[in-house]
DNA sequence: CGGGATCCTTTAAGATACTG
DNA sequence: CAGTATCTTAAAGGATCCCG
């Protein structure tokens, strides 16, 4: 992989994490992060526009810089074709694609649980 | 489970959430969650003073508020004994315990990708 | 189409002091 | 010992506008 200048590796430098929990934990600390993974993971690659449809709350900024973010941090890759007007894949690295059974377990574990916090 | 008035509970109710993982995550949101609610699975019960001097850097307001937010969302149990001084003992809840799978797999793949973010 | 810059608002977290 | 109240700070998120 090539050199990282994330947050993350920041974190790690400045001591900011207790445990090694907390940093996989930060890498899904975004508001939307979780479920861009997620949909990438499943949908293999996806242009901009397209995440943007599948998330139709939010803003064009904010997509960008999740999507900035999961890059910097090694998650996902950005591929650029140089057309006019530009298009631009997005699609999980390896260490993006290994994040998936933790995802997929959460989502288990919700759709299981949910009833406790229902009515 | 008795009657909650969590966060969480909010947020479904208002359409917060995109889906169930979201919902997982949400209950590890917090600074210092996750790693309460490991040092509780691991260690069973803990007094309010037992887990500060898990976390050093905690403050006392914001350990109160982190363990208060926790135990809106079910996740943990809170049993007070009427003495003087007053003992408060944390431990998990069913639901609470339930998490710990997910915890320990975020442990292992941080141990296992740290390497990605050092140097 | 995808992205960057600026400004504003909201929220979480931290500091501090006080209480039964 | 455990908890509450108030104030301040910092960061995330969101609105808007401009650009190749």
């Amino acid at each position: 992989m090539e050199q990282l200048r994330s947050e993350v590796k920041r974190k790690i430098a400045n001591g900011e994490f207790n445990c090694e929990k907390e940093l996989t934990l930060s890498l899904f600390s975004g508001k939307w992060k979780i479920i861009i993974i997620y949909y990438l993971g499943t949908e293999g690659k996806l242009r901009f526009s397209e995440i943007k449809r599948l998330l139709p709350k939010i803003t064009h900024k904010v997509l960008t810089t999740q999507i900035r973010e999961l890059e910097e941090d090694g998650i996902i890759h950005r591929q650029v074709f140089p057309e006019v007007p530009p298009r631009v894949e997005y699609s999980l690295t390896e260490l993006g694609k290994s994040l998936m059974p933790i995802i997929l377990l959460m989502e288990e574990w919700g759709k299981k649980n949910i009833k406790y916090y229902l009515s």
